[in-house]
DNA sequence: AAAATATAGTTGCTTAGCTAACTATATTTA
DNA sequence: TAAATATAGTTAGCTAAGCAACTATATTTT
């Protein structure tokens, strides 16, 4: 039975999860996706990161962080600067547009979050993130 | 920290799973892409079944399975009936080719799920899905 | 130093996913 | 029964995801 499977389970519920946000988003008439924000929330965390190492960071390979980088800077939200060191790479920064839009958006991914979330045990959590993070490294092996 | 978070986790582990086993069935030189093996998956357990139906098997919405579906024909593996009771659904099967096609894929698939869950527990798994299936009920709700 | 190789990023082509708007057929309801 | 509404599916337009092939700059090798 394929709706048993553990993979078929975790793929149904990412995309589920990808559903409800961006209605929420939508909702709220916040013009962003989930994917730029969590591209965005990697350049937060990481000043001056190139495109490479989000692309690591989000499992997502380079074209498609190069279009995503760039439509984000066509937003207004990133600044994209050529690496005083290193002419090949890119250094991501926050813009103070990105950075209202950042400040807007927390609370509303916290109640995304809530929402599915909060019936689950701090022990639960932690389990399924256990679980989920020894999946990849058997694939990545 | 958001790499903490489960919702992401959950993303991030379900795009490495769509990235390892697309790469396993190029190996093979396969041609069919992970989610149109679980549309001919749910057409093959639930006979006749329209699109709306796989659709919501699937958590996929209309549009998506419409074009999946038609790619599904054109390659042969899949025949595509308006239903006689009711004109506006389909009746979806698989054909002989497409029975042929997933035959092969079973013990790929089989392997493909191996790798990833094999140092899981029957018990692992069964926590994950019961909190995957708990996640995707808060959502609907 | 020149040639070969590696790295960062882009572009083209394809499938998937989503919304909105559309067609066509069924069903409700007035 | 005619009009209104609901349902199934398609099409258009967009973002995201993947591969392959490309450009440009850095680094290694000979």
């Amino acid at each position: 039975m394929i709706n048993n499977n553990t993979y078929f389970q975790i793929e149904l519920t990412a995309r589920r999860i990808r559903q409800y946000g961006q209605n929420v988003l939508k909702s709220q008439g916040i013009d962003i996706t989930i994917e730029q924000w969590l591209v965005m929330n990697v350049i937060n965390e990481n000043e001056s990161i190139n495109q490479i190492d989000v692309g690591e960071k989000l499992v997502k390979d380079k074209p498609t962080i190069s279009r995503m980088v760039n439509h984000l800077e066509k937003k207004g939200f990133i600044i994209k600067t050529s690496s005083s060191t290193d002419s090949r790479k890119v250094e991501l920064t926050i813009s103070k547009k990105g950075e209202t839009m950042i400040n807007n958006l927390y609370p509303i991914i916290e109640k995304i979050r809530f929402t599915g979330l909060n019936e689950l045990s701090e022990k639960e959590k932690e389990i399924i993130g256990t679980i989920l993070v020894k999946i990849r490294k058997n694939l990545d092996a």
